[in-house]
DNA sequence: TTATTGTATTTTGAATGCAAAAAGTTATGA
DNA sequence: TCATAACTTTTTGCATTCAAAATACAATAA
């Protein structure tokens, strides 16, 4: 068929995108991106206009997506005057090794009962990767691979509940890294 | 819409109430506590609408709310379809009790390690009412108690990213307690 | 009867509008 | 100069509006 990109709307830059996921749930997403990348810093403010003209959307899907967000840790809104990215103290990060561990041990726990050899393989190869890469300082690399182990550990779990408090708590703690005062010597 | 009550001054039904908290904060933790009382069973469907008179409020807030809410896995929401409380399968719970497990485990053991006498007592004592209405099979007493000595432990543990992990998991799995298929042997 | 098509009503997704609060700016006085 | 007050602009919270999607309903045909 002919791809005519159904006219009579507003001839916007970039394609029309029938809106298959909703906008609010794109939008979190995005926004997660952006905070994940450092693009929006720890303490920062986050205006709403400014993030409208840039997504492109009206104020109600992205204020719907800052409520999630905010629920996430990763915002933090105070009433009246708008959403800042969440400051972490080194409290928090302290706070939230300790769990990060339970939830890898239970996930180790329960990955290994259910792990195949060929998963096995893929992982021992990552984390040799992974260990070369720490040998070499490649911090960014490292991380990287770090995260794709971890995330398989808790695929290969199997367990949807603890994969989803994982994720949450892992975004909050990779944020972390772009805030200065707990940059260096706390990831070793 | 209907303006009830709206002029000749504050003394009206409901008290003014200067807008302090935000609404859609409010309108999360009333809908959190119409599930986990029951009042909202499992799979029902929850229009807009409804909700929207119920609490006297527009829209607007209610669905950021709705957004919160499945953020939290209480609801469901289905694009173009609405919002249905969340139900639970066996499978779910039985996911979601390994991860409460760790999420104690690490409680108890914070805990200790912080915990006073008074509270000890505190605890011992809540521990052995408990096990009293727990022995004359009195359900409800048996399960308020038990929240409020695990909510004590996580209390007196002191990390707040753990609280919060409990928490969500906690409201998830009281309201399972609403739901017939896996309401009763799974308990003990 | 049952299935199906076409139409009216409801419900959702997203944008807009409006009032209150906050932030920013200029002006005034010590 | 510095502080304060009055005013302007911006930003936020919430209600409302509009269009698209879904649902409910009625009429028709088999």
């Amino acid at each position: 068929m002919t791809v005519s990109a159904k006219d009579a709307g507003p001839p916007a830059g970039g394609p029309p995108a029938g809106p298959g996921p909703p906008l609010h749930e794109e939008v979190v997403g995005r926004i997660r991106g952006m905070i994940l990348a450092g693009e929006l810093l720890g303490g920062q403010r986050v205006p709403e206009k400014r993030l409208c003209d840039q997504l492109a959307i009206s104020r109600t899907p992205l204020r719907e997506a800052l409520k999630v967000l905010a629920s996430e840790n990763l915002l933090v809104l105070l009433p009246n005057r708008g959403a800042r990215v969440a400051v972490l103290t080194t409290g928090d990060v302290d706070e939230m090794f300790p769990v990060m561990g339970a939830l890898e041990g239970l996930a180790g726990e329960l990955a290994c009962r259910r792990i195949s050899d060929i998963e096995i393989d893929e992982v021992r190869a990552l984390h040799y990767q992974m260990a070369a890469h720490h040998k070499r300082q490649e911090l960014g690399e490292y991380f990287e691979l770090n995260q794709r182990i971890h995330g398989k550990i808790f695929e290969v779990a199997g367990n949807e509940t603890l994969g989803g408090l994982y994720a949450v708590l892992a975004a909050r703690i990779r944020m972390a890294r772009y805030q200065a005062n707990l940059s260096h010597q706390r990831w070793n």
